[in-house]
RNA sequence: GGGUGGUUGCCUGAGCGGCCAAAAGGACCAGACUGUAAAUCUGGCGGCUUCACGCCUACUGAGGUUCGAAUCCUCAACCACCCA
C-alpha cells in the first residue's frame, strides 16, 4: 500500500517550525523505506505528566505527533510517570522534587485526557514507562549505567554548567537520559521528538538503540517558543502561556498582547499557516497580521466560528469601547455593597488593599462612570433594569444586578 | 571530619541597634500614549482599618541581651566555598 504522501511532501510537513533534524539522511531513508514497504514509522513523544496543564508550547511536538498521524505514522505517547518520580532537571538549573506515586498517576490521567483533544485515537500507543522501568533488575540498571562515562553526561549542557558551577549534580539524574533512552529501545522508536534542551537525551536513545542492535531512532528538535512575555519561554510557572483549555476570548486576548516581534515564530510552531501568507500577513500592519495569528491560535481549539466570535468581541470590546457579551454577574443585595468588598469578592483584587488601590487609581468605573472614591457603594435601586457593567482596569468586567 | 561565609519581601539585592514594611533593579498592577505591540513617562506594589506619622504580620527557625533588634549573642536547620 502506498497511502504515503511522497518523501519530499512528508518532509516538508515535518520540518515545519524544527530547530534540528538528526540526522536527516536517516529520517529520509526511514521515510522512503516506510512507504516502500507500507510500515508506517513508530514516532516517539515522551512526555513530562507533572504539568498537566497543556499549553501552546508544550502542545507543540504534540501537533507534530499529530502531523506525522496524518501522514499515516504511528504516535507512541510515552508517559513519563516513572521518570516523573526522579525529577529531572532537563532545562533547568536545579535539581526537581520527586513526586510521589498517586499524584504522577493523576497528573498522567489528566494529560491523557487533553492529548486526545489534538491526537488521532486510532494511530495513537500511550505507553507509562513505569511499565517496564519498574521492571528493571538492580543489575540491569548498572549495566545500562555501564554504557556511558561520566565525560559523556557532562557533555549535556545543563549538567556541564552545574559541574562548573560547582552546584550538586546526583547521580540518579545521571540516569534520566538512560531511561529515557532505554524507553526508545523498548518501544522500538523510528523517530523521536523533543525540545531543544531535550537534545542531549534524545540523542542517548540512538546509543542505546545501536547498542541493542536497533537502527537508531532519527531526531526532531523543536524550538523553545517564547510565552506571552517574549522572553521566557512558555510555561506555567513563568504565567506566560495560553492554555489549550482555555476560552477562545481568553486566548484570543492574550495572543493579541504579544510582543510583535514574536508574531513570527508563534506563526510558524503554533499554527498551520502556510509560509507565504506569513510572510504576506507580517509585511502588513501588525495588528491585522496579530489578529489572523490569533484566529488561527483559537480554531485550532476551538474551531473557526469560535476563532471569528472571539475576534469580533474582541474588536468590541477594545477597538469600538464597547463591553463583552461574556462577563461574570454579581448580585447586589438590597442593602447595597461597598465597591471595595465587590471588586474583592469578584476576584478583581486580592485584598482590600489593592482594591483600594485600583480605585485610587481611576482604573473602577460602573457604566463608564468613574468611581472616585474608595468608601463609595452600589446601591441595587441605582441600577438598570438590564444591570450595569462593573469594570476594573482594562481587562477585568462583572455585570451587576440587583 | 575540620574551617570560613551566607540565609532579607514574587526574583535579584542593599541594609548604621532606634528615622525599616525595610534602598535599588526586575517582575507585576494602574494611569497617559498606542494597535490590549514595543519604547517612554507617572503612580502603586505585606495585611487590616475609625485612612491617622494607627494596629497587626514580616527580614530561615527557636531562644536570649536591650527601653528598643532585620541589625548583637546562643542553639538549630539549610546553602555555598576552602582544607582533609
Amino acid at each position: 500500500m502506498s497511502g504515503f504522501l511522497s518523501v519530499a511532501d512528508q518532509m516538508r510537513r515535518i520540518a515545519r517550525g524544527a530547530a534540528e533534524i538528526f540526522p536527516e539522511d536517516e529520517l529520509v531513508r526511514k521515510l522512503e523505506r516506510s512507504r516502500a514497504t507500507g510500515r508506517p514509522l513508530r514516532v516517539k513523544l515522551g512526555v513530562d505528566p507533572t504539568a498537566p496543564d497543556i499549553h501552546l508550547g508544550n502542545a507543540v511536538p504534540i501537533w507534530k505527533l499529530r502531523t506525522f498521524q496524518e501522514l499515516g505514522h504511528h504516535a507512541v505517547l510515552i508517559i513519563g510517570d516513572y521518570t516523573a518520580r526522579i525529577g529531572d532537571p532537563s532545562g533547568r538549573n536545579a535539581l526537581r522534587p520527586p513526586l510521589d506515586e498517586a499524584a504522577v498517576d493523576a497528573a498522567a490521567r489528566t494529560y491523557e485526557a487533553q492529548v486526545g483533544k489534538i491526537l488521532l485515537p486510532e494511530r495513537l500507543e500511550v505507553r507509562r514507562n513505569g511499565e517496564w522501568l519498574s521492571k528493571l533488575s538492580f543489575m540491569e540498571v548498572v549495566r545500562l549505567a555501564g554504557r556511558m562515562t561520566v565525560a559523556q553526561m557532562l557533555v549535556r549542557d545543563d549538567f556541564a554548567k552545574r559541574h562548573a558551577a560547582e552546584s550538586p549534580i546526583f547521580l540518579h539524574e545521571f540516569l534520566y537520559p538512560l531511561m529515557q533512552g532505554w524507553d526508545s529501545v523498548v518501544v522500538r522508536a523510528d523517530v523521536e521528538m523533543g525540545g531543544t534542551d531535550q537534545r542531549f537525551n534524545l540523542l542517548v536513545g540512538r546509543d542505546l538503540q545501536r547498542e541493542e542492535g536497533q537502527e537508531p531512532q532519527a531526531i526532531l528538535v523543536n524550538p523553545l517558543v517564547p510565552g506571552l512575555d517574549g522572553a521566557k519561554k512558555m510555561s506555567k510557572s513563568a504565567g506566560n502561556y495560553i492554555g489549550i483549555t482555555e476560552a477562545p476570548d481568553q486566548q484570543f486576548g492574550k495572543t493579541m498582547s504579544i510582543p510583535d516581534a514574536l508574531m513570527a515564530q508563534w506563526f510558524e510552531s503554533f499554527t498551520e499557516v502556510p509560509a507565504e501568507r506569513v510572510k504576506e500577513l507580517l509585511a502588513g500592519h501588525p495588528r491585522t497580521a496579530k489578529a489572523e495569528l490569533g484566529k488561527a491560535v483559537v480554531a485550532r481549539y476551538h474551531g473557526a466560528a469560535a476563532a471569528a466570535e472571539a475576534e469580533a468581541a474582541f474588536t468590541r470590546v477594545f477597538a469600538e469601547g464597547r463591553v463583552p457579551d461574556e462577563m461574570p454577574e454579581s448580585h447586589v443585595p438590597a442593602t447595597g455593597v461597598k465597591v471595595l468588598d465587590l471588586l474583592v469578592s469578584l476576584g478583581f483584587a486580592k485584598s482590600k488593599g489593592e482594591a483600594r488601590r485600583l480605585v485610587e487609581q481611576g482604573a473602577v468605573s460602573v457604566d463608564g462612570a468613574k468611581i472616585a472614591s474608595t468608601d463609595a457603594s452600589i446601591d441595587p435601586a441605582s441600577l438598570p433594569a438590564a444591570g450595569a457593567v462593573l469594570r476594573a482596569g482594562k481587562l477585568r468586567f462583572a455585570r451587576l444586578r440587583g
